[in-house]
DNA sequence: CATAACATGTTATAACATAACACTATTAGT
DNA sequence: ACTAATAGTGTTATGTTATAACATGTTATG
């Protein structure tokens, strides 16, 4: 019996979400970095990637194993963790903590503390920077304390599903 | 084999943390609460806020219900989770999903939005106000969206622990 | 080519959470 | 007080997410 995220049709997060960049692109940036980086972009690597990026929605890490298994990738639970761990070390990928999901990072290639908005009845997922979230992390000096990290999730409910709910 | 959050030795939460109130002080407040909404403060309920409190730091829920059954109430993980839920509904205890654990909240009595200051040595726990975290959220109005709940969680190192490291 | 470092494969198990149903206690009407 | 409805707890089973431990393969480096 699964539970949630499974047949949910994906389109632009949100009306007004920035893509940002295409599926091509998100490649090319990665296999850049990759490059620059001397890291291998391995085909399990790439696969992950791409099942993340393709139609850039969360996706469970057992959602993932799933696809790689489709795809002819080995299935067993580490291999995905492995990889997600690296890609989200390397800041392409990131955890959506409330919903124990991962998603294809929107903004790679510049150091960033993202945020997420939620929406909690289609679960599409946007990840916003600081500005437009109007959530500022500048002066987050927590006394007696060294922030390396921060989650910063907002759940509510998007127009479109708040419009479908009043029809 | 158990993973983290065994044998840390508590006190303050950080040098300079606002206990806020004691235990009794907890105590007295959940049960004015109770009693004014008319709800019940059954002993299961009472067990775990108390466990919670006790010395105010994260839990896992199966560590609550081992609490639980040490101190002669049934110890299945739904006990736990049930009451769990039921506290924070009413805002007396927090989820930190960064370590799936479950908090006492620091501040209740007044609708909040919590934000946490987590030290990943020691796994101390700090609840802050908007205003000591350095966050806004008054802003944080997304186009197209309505904010219902937000997540805020600041992983780090506290300085008894960075200060322990470089000894 | 040796060898170290990195990457992947595999099995087993830990850790976290909920479904479904039974039973008991409390409350609200009559 | 009787009864029905609601709320709370107990129990079993299972679903879901994540990691430990170790084996094997692959790639860079001297
Ligand atoms: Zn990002
Ligand atoms: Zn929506
Ligand atoms: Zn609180
Ligand atoms: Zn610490």
């Amino acid at each position: 019996m699964k539970k949630k995220r499974e047949g949910k049709t994906t389109s632009k997060i949100f009306d007004d979400h920035d893509h940002g960049m295409c599926f091509d692109d998100a490649i090319e940036q990665i296999e850049n970095y990759f490059l620059k980086k001397n890291l291998q972009f391995t085909p399990l690597r790439r696969k992950v990637f791409e099942i993340l990026i393709r139609d850039h929605k969360p996706l469970g890490a057992y959602e993932i194993l799933e696809a790689l298994g489709r795809d002819g990738f080995s299935s067993s639970p580490p291999i995905a963790y492995r990889v997600l761990d690296f890609l989200m070390e390397h800041g392409f990928v990131h955890k959506i903590q409330g919903l124990n999901a991962f998603i294809a990072c929107s903004n790679p290639n510049h150091s960033h503390s993202p945020a997420f908005v939620i929406c909690r009845k289609c679960e599409k997922v946007a990840e916003v920077d600081e500005k437009k979230s109007g959530i500022s992390f500048a002066s987050a000096n927590i006394e007696n304390f060294e922030v390396e990290k921060t989650t910063v999730e907002m759940t509510g409910v998007c127009t479109t599903c708040s419009r479908a709910a009043t029809i």
